[in-house]
DNA sequence: ATGTCCGCTCTTGTATACAAGAAAAAGATT
DNA sequence: AATCTTTTTCTTGTATACAAGAGCGGACAT
């Protein structure tokens, strides 16, 4: 599915340093020294700087002229943005998998979601499998340039994603919700697997101040 | 609205090169070679890597390792994808901009279609015009973080767009059609805005045959 | 004439050297 | 003592030098 190791080593440093950022080394606002980059991956400047202008364009970092990258750093409301985007592509694509899903598209949901199952206790293995699932919708909506706009956007948002799981219940909530979005899936309705993605995925009411309570956290530590 | 000339001149190559994509001097396929561009912009290589990295990542061109950048070359398929998902953002963008609409609002959108009034004849003036038609309402939306990611979308799509125009009489539909989106949003009907342009962008039926003709022509250019 | 193998050239990928702006530190003035 | 100014240092931006893979062409064999 991924084009695993890139000969360059500015892939790798590029996917090396995404990890770091999604998993919390680099917290949003934190500065990326060139130098101490190239000291830490064994390589020069140059294959660093590739990798941050490559990020920079997809938006993980940001970089101000003269003055170096720093995690992009998010403000409430654009997070809340953010998560409206994404919440409306999640469900343009339980409406086109709706009208395409087949036998092994629902098989390969359903692995899935067995996956989220056997890891509700621990919140970051739960994460790495609710991915998975998603993923999985994208590519059911058998539009290729959506999945891969969906999985970009999913990446951009793993930092202050990662924290939401952490919300008392919110794994139980979405392991659910899952279900009841699959069961929708069978029955061929779009419209409701469309709004049961949607809500999903949007962060309106508690879940909002859940997010902005774990920015929080983000931004002390 | 645009951050003008940046300080360093990786991005002033990298807009130049937007437009020179943008408007067919390179056409998809063609090669990108770094020691050329270098010359061409009086730099040297350094800042060229640095902006066709960032264009890679936009997706506007492809980098295959050891073997250079190339302007990226979609596939009907690919494109009635990146169609569908633009025509989606953009409903998206008129039902939000239906809540929201104000005065001020309304009066830039009409703006915008006077100036795609005054350029009918001209396809390519008619075709700026339209994008800031469009960019419009991407801001009346109210969600900064859609309205970036849909002129990122609107950018990687202009050298094929550029072709509809010339289809014949699509100018005039284009502008009628505008006239309805428009009423739609003064109307406050988010639902019916929203599936006007929707079916304003979306490329299905004689339309699509018609960007597969564009694009034939465009290759053979 | 066609196909294959080997060497050459040309382009990309990486490292290093140098230039210039920004932050930080030291000094001067009130 | 505090603030403004100047100088120093540190980091980024750009150029150049070097290494190595990919493509091309010629020589050779069939």
């Amino acid at each position: 599915m991924k084009n695993a190791s890139q000969s360059n080593a500015a892939a790798k440093v590029r996917e090396e340093l995404e990890n770091a950022i999604a998993w919390g080394e680099f917290a949003p606002g934190s500065r990326l020294d060139e130098t101490a980059l190239a000291a830490r991956f064994g390589v020069s400047r140059t294959p660093i700087r590739e990798a941050l202008q490559q990020l920079a364009a997809a938006g993980l970092i940001e970089i101000r002229p003269r003055r170096g990258a720093t995690v992009a750093v998010a403000s409430p409301e654009r997070l809340y943005e953010m998560f409206e985007v994404m919440a409306e592509l999640e469900a343009m694509c339980a409406r086109l998998a709706a009208r395409r899903v087949s036998a092994e598209g629902l098989a390969a949901l359903q692995s899935a979601q067995a996956q989220c199952a056997r890891n509700r206790d621990d919140p970051d293995a739960y994460y790495a499998a609710n991915e998975a699932f998603h993923q999985a919708i994208y590519r059911l909506s058998g539009n290729g340039f959506l999945a891969s706009e969906a999985a970009s956007l999913q990446k951009r948002l793993r930092p202050y994603r990662r924290l939401q799981l952490r919300v008392r219940n919110r794994v139980q909530t979405s392991f659910s919700e899952h279900e009841s979005i699959i069961g929708h899936l069978e029955a061929g309705d779009g419209e409701a697997a469309a709004a049961a993605l949607r809500d999903h995925v949007r962060v309106q009411g508690e879940r909002f101040s859940d997010l902005v309570a774990s920015l929080a956290q983000l931004n002390a530590a």
